[in-house]
DNA sequence: AAAAACCGTTCACTATCGCTAAACACCTCG
DNA sequence: CGAGGTGTTTAGCGATAGTGAACGGTTTTT
């Protein structure tokens, strides 16, 4: 079997990431840089034009946004967001800080809710996708992971560095993850972002994927007490009221 | 020339939009809804699944959070939004309600951003889509029209209605669309959702596609002076400096 | 002001591949 | 145990996605 049953969704979906990371683009820039036919291009353009995801604008083209009415849609859709998002937002403002419900996704640790207490850092936004060994909430996602699990995450993904303080070895993640689990809390000390700490608890419910809240925010005020003692209670209490509202 | 270049796409995107509106699904149910084989609508599920789009978890699928990532990148790379978050942000906080930024795309209009004051009634979100004659700012959009262009949109899209307020008469549209060109300011007393009013005022900007903002919120906060002239003179200022930091 | 160079679009062609229908393997029932 | 569900795989054919070249338009170069 190929890779990709059906090749011209492969094709497409090449044109599309192409296209998000840019505010607009021409065919023939879009021919070039993915090795495509300029008629090739042209034709899923049009075709994407027509679905209502790229909108045309003399002769250059853009993505538009029904592609985020979508992902909102599925958002919308989670059941543990629905029940993550008040006690997320409490502990947003008690913590003063910006708290996120992370879940496992092929490998990536995904922000499906950020509370921004205040104004945010824009290094994590909703949606945001992270290598899970990076931050305290992917962290506390794999810890709910079996050993196989976790042997397999970083058989395929490997552990990418990302800052100088990113757990590239495998015998120390398995290390941590167990810490992790005996003191259900995990943290992040600038392995993704250098100078961004955070505070995660995993969120455990049965017949759901693993996943964890997390409180994150710049270095400075993430330190002594606060962060050995005051936020981690927060945050798994938090945990806590999430678990039980789902479970009953 | 077919409808669209790249039949697969269309055929995969079907498959995304019925995802999209459930919570996951199995093949078969799929291939019966959408009249497609069983092994088609399977290739497409692998081949999204191989793609980081579609989650499958025993034989179902669902669609993953992948969307929202492109949907999100392609918000925040918009100018517009970029330099509409704070005035946007102290709008809400001035009004005390719910304020949005919209644009059009393929004659709906698309909620870019939307602050809320408070609890959200959940109606409109980021990424909704109404039809743009439906809501106070889609109809500051169209008062940025020329009149062959509403006339295209009246005669493509229709005047659908969605409540017993909704204009759906060509001529009326018009009249207000000239109301609103006139006094700088739309408003929507209830017509995309019953209870629901909202004050929007046109954002014109040279080089770029019309856009509006809006304060929106429960029909018994919106009436009396503060309809009438309070909220107006927020939101026009709003819209104003808006216009002078993108026009520098 | 030519003309060269670029663009997006269109066209004819063909090897590929998307789609169908049927068979298959697996599961859960009564 | 079989009957009726799944999701998956297979064989095969007809449609089509992609190519490369040509077309018309605008911009840039000379």
């Amino acid at each position: 079997m190929p890779d990709y049953p059906v090749g011209a969704v492969r094709t497409n979906l090449r044109i599309v990431a192409a296209l998000s990371s840019r505010t607009d683009a021409g065919v023939t820039e879009l021919a070039t840089e993915l090795d495509l036919s300029k008629g090739s291009v042209h034709n899923h353009l049009t075709t994407l034009e027509r679905l209502g995801v790229v909108v045309a604008e003399d002769g250059r083209y853009r993505l538009g946004l029904r592609l985020l009415d979508v992902g909102m849609q599925v958002r919308d859709g989670m059941e543990l967001y629905q029940t993550a998002r008040s006690p997320l937002a409490e502990l947003a403002s008690s913590t003063n800080e910006s708290t996120a419900l992370v879940v496992a996704e092929h490998g990536d640790a995904v922000y499906a809710d950020v509370c921004d207490a205040a104004r945010n850092d824009r290094r994590v936004r909703l949606g945001t996708r992270l290598p899970l060994h990076t931050t305290a909430a992917g962290k506390a996602v794999l810890a709910q992971y079996s050993l196989d699990e976790v042997e397999a995450y970083v058989e395929t993904d490997g552990l990418q560095r990302r800052t100088n303080r990113t757990i590239t070895d495998a015998a120390s993640l398995r290390d941590e993850l167990r810490t992790i689990t005996d003191r259900r809390l995990a943290y992040d000390r600038g392995e993704a972002f250098t100078g961004m700490r955070a505070v995660a608890a995993p969120v455990r419910l049965p017949d759901h994927p693993p996943a964890a809240i997390s409180v994150l925010g710049p270095g400075e005020r993430f330190s002594g007490k606060r962060l050995e003692e005051d936020l981690p209670g927060l945050v798994i209490s938090a945990a806590n009221q999430i678990e039980l509202t789902l479970t009953d």
